[in-house]
RNA sequence: UACCCCGUAGUGUAACGGUAGCACAACAGAUUUUGGUUCUGUUUGUCUAGGUUCGAAUCCUAGCGGGGUAACCA
């Protein structure tokens, strides 16, 4: 890939584009109140595997690094060890580094566990924090509501020597799950609801995927994440746009221990036409196998987009391409299409397949004779060379490329119309052969011997050229045929006594068996990718054996002529 | 009905008090050995009402509309 190119040094790159958070660490770098440093970080939790808005935020995080010549770093919050695993730790990383990062320094929550602990002491000696004994429901209820006060628990006035040495005994695994809660003690009519004496620590005895059975004990989120972030010297906590009301909570649990203190900024999440990015409901899909899995092609996780044959710097370009606001909209699938479609035009190799293949038969061609032709691999990149295409007596077309009674704008082959064979000859439909049914199942054609290469020396031009394969030497395959996973356009529109599920596409994914590829497509390892002449981008799937090939559709090319008819109905 | 945030072409985003631009989409044309690519052109916009100002998308007020928030989740 080529697109950190530099070396066409009289025409730079067009400037990463900016939005608000640049504004605002300028004038920090101009006031001088982070000294100047940019330090940002990426703070999954290993819970499940990473979508498409995740890689907005990763591109923002680590892009706002370089751009400042900062550092960025990756942690996982693994405050929960009931939903984290090592499995979702490894694919975020994975994930990371092939969108083409790199972190600085690594981090999990859990690392900073036992200091946490001690902030968490400290608050109760300053009388900022207390045992909570009341259970779950209970503390629900005097919560209050949005528009009503909460109300003081009878807890909330425990003396602190007795909170620190329950606190002390929780640690110790005095007291089984759910007996005590630690919250702090704020304010009980505040209209932020966070503010609202929120929790600190639960007991749960539970394994923890890094710190195993060492702390019987769990810092929640919102008391976790933003110490993480001071202990780290992060200058710019960056989040999305549902943090905002959490705000106020850490920059409390900060100041009132007089630690160092990030900004944080919160910007809008990625919302895509046609798809989810709930990692609940892609969950749902895995868990109930309606899909193959997270790295599903049809998924809009990270490593489903890989599978799919979608490329990091089209990622990157799409995460360029969208901006960053606060403002929460809906990006049409057609923007991350066009920018996957753009950089995969630059780099991908063309070949030739036939996905419905209809039988062609040029009579005046002689029997067993294999012509080896030279085919351009990307028009696009002369560096890519040319290969060898075979040619023979009976060839493979594609069955949309005939019509026996075409309308006025069908330029394909039509009974006595001449088209031209990519890097091929002109060819002439002269038969149309039927079977019982009425079905086409083979044309009897003429080839031109002088038009060899695609040009008649006479001049004469033919309105349409199209694409096929030598039937003796096809390879066979399998070709998943991907659509968008939902019919609906903004999935949010889903009324909620509905199943969202029934709104999946069921043509989503379409498998294809009957297509037929040039030989050269049949030894490629897995994630091999290039353009399926006229038809789209494909790739190799993990799934692909020699005996066995198989094939992803990443993306369609555009369709002028698809379009047409659609409009035509 | 409490608090917070947000309203710029169809969609997404620029314009930091001084000519409303870009991308995608749509439409028309040119080029083309991919109905692809490339190139050219066209259509469509500052939520509403006041105010401040020589001048407002931008600042202020109110209204309208959209989103978020009441897990021992993150």
């Amino acid at each position: 890939m080529s697109t950190d190119d530099t070396s066409a040094a009289s025409t730079p790159a067009p400037a990463t584009p900016r939005n608000f958070i640049h504004d605002i660490i300028d004038e920090h770098n101009q006031s001088g109140r982070f000294e100047g440093r940019v330090h940002t970080r990426f703070p999954p939790e290993p819970n499940g595997y990473l979508h498409i808005g995740h890689a907005k935020s990763i591109c923002l995080n680590f892009g706002l690094a370089k751009y400042y010549n900062g550092k960025c770093n990756l942690r996982f919050d693994d405050t929960n060890p009931a939903k984290e695993d090592q499995e979702y730790v490894d694919s975020i990383m994975d994930d990371v580094r092939w969108l083409g990062f790199e972190w600085d320094a690594l981090y999990y929550a859990s690392d900073f566990f036992e200091q946490i602990y001690q902030y968490a002491e400290q608050l109760i000696e300053k009388g900022l924090a207390y045992i909570e004994s009341s259970p779950v429901e209970k503390i629900r209820e005097m919560r209050g509501t949005l528009t009503q006060p909460g109300q003081h628990s009878p807890d909330r006035e425990r003396p602190t020597a007795e909170s620190l040495d329950l606190f002390r005994r929780m640690r110790a695994g005095e007291f089984p799950d759910g007996k005590y809660v630690l919250r702090a003690k704020i304010d009980m009519a505040h209209p932020n609801m966070n503010m609202r004496d929120p929790l600190l620590y639960r007991i749960r005895h539970a394994e923890h995927h890094r710190t195993g059975d060492t702390w019987c004990i769990y810092p929640l989120y919102d008391f976790t994440h933003g110490y993480c972030d001071s202990l780290e010297r992060i200058t710019h906590s960056i989040c999305t746009l549902e943090f905002e009301n959490h705000r106020p909570l850490y920059d409390w649990f900060i100041d009132v221990l007089d630690l160092y203190h990030p900004q944080q900024i919160e910007f809008a999440r990625l919302n895509l036409t046609y798809t989810v990015m709930s990692k609940r409901k892609l969950l749902e899909l895995v868990e109930a196998g309606i899909v193959r899995g997270w790295d599903d092609p049809r998924m809009p996780t990270i490593a489903g987009i890989h599978r799919r044959g979608y490329t990091p710097a089209g990622m990157r370009a799409f995460c360029e391409d969208i901006g960053v606001t606060r403002f929460n909209g809906l990006t049409n699938l057609a923007v991350l299409e066009n920018a996957i479609r753009s950089d995969l035009n630059k780099v991908a190799p063309r070949y030739m397949a036939v996905l419905n293949p209809l039988k062609v038969v040029l009579t005046n061609y002689p029997e067993g004779q294999v012509d080896e032709l030279d085919a351009v691999n990307n028009p696009e990149d002369a560096s890519q060379g040319t290969r060898k295409v075979p040619f023979s007596k009976v060839l493979y077309i594609e069955q949309d490329d005939f019509m026996e009674d075409p309308p006025k704008k069908f330029f394909r082959l039509a009974p006595g119309r001449e088209v031209r064979l990519r890097w091929g000859y002109f060819i002439t439909c002269q038969e149309v052969v039927k079977d019982a049914d009425g079905k086409i199942v083979e044309l009897r054609c003429t080839y031109d011997p002088e038009t060899r290469g695609g040009n008649a020396p006479d001049g004469r031009k033919v309105k349409s050229t199209i694409h096929w394969v030598s039937a003796d030497h096809a390879k066979s395959a399998e070709v998943r045929l991907y659509d968008k996973l939902f019919t609906i356009e903004n999935v949010a529109d889903i009324p909620e006594d509905e199943d969202w599920k029934t709104y999946l596409n069921p043509e989503s994914e379409v498998i294809n068996t009957i297509a037929k590829l040039e030989p050269a497509l049949g030894d490629h390892p897995a994630g091999f990718t290039c353009q399926f002449e006229r038809l789209g981008y494909f790739c190799v799937d993990k799934d692909s054996t020699p005996a066995q090939l198989v094939f992803n559709r990443t993306v369609t090319l555009k369709d002028e002529w698809t379009k047409l008819q659609k409009k035509a109905d």
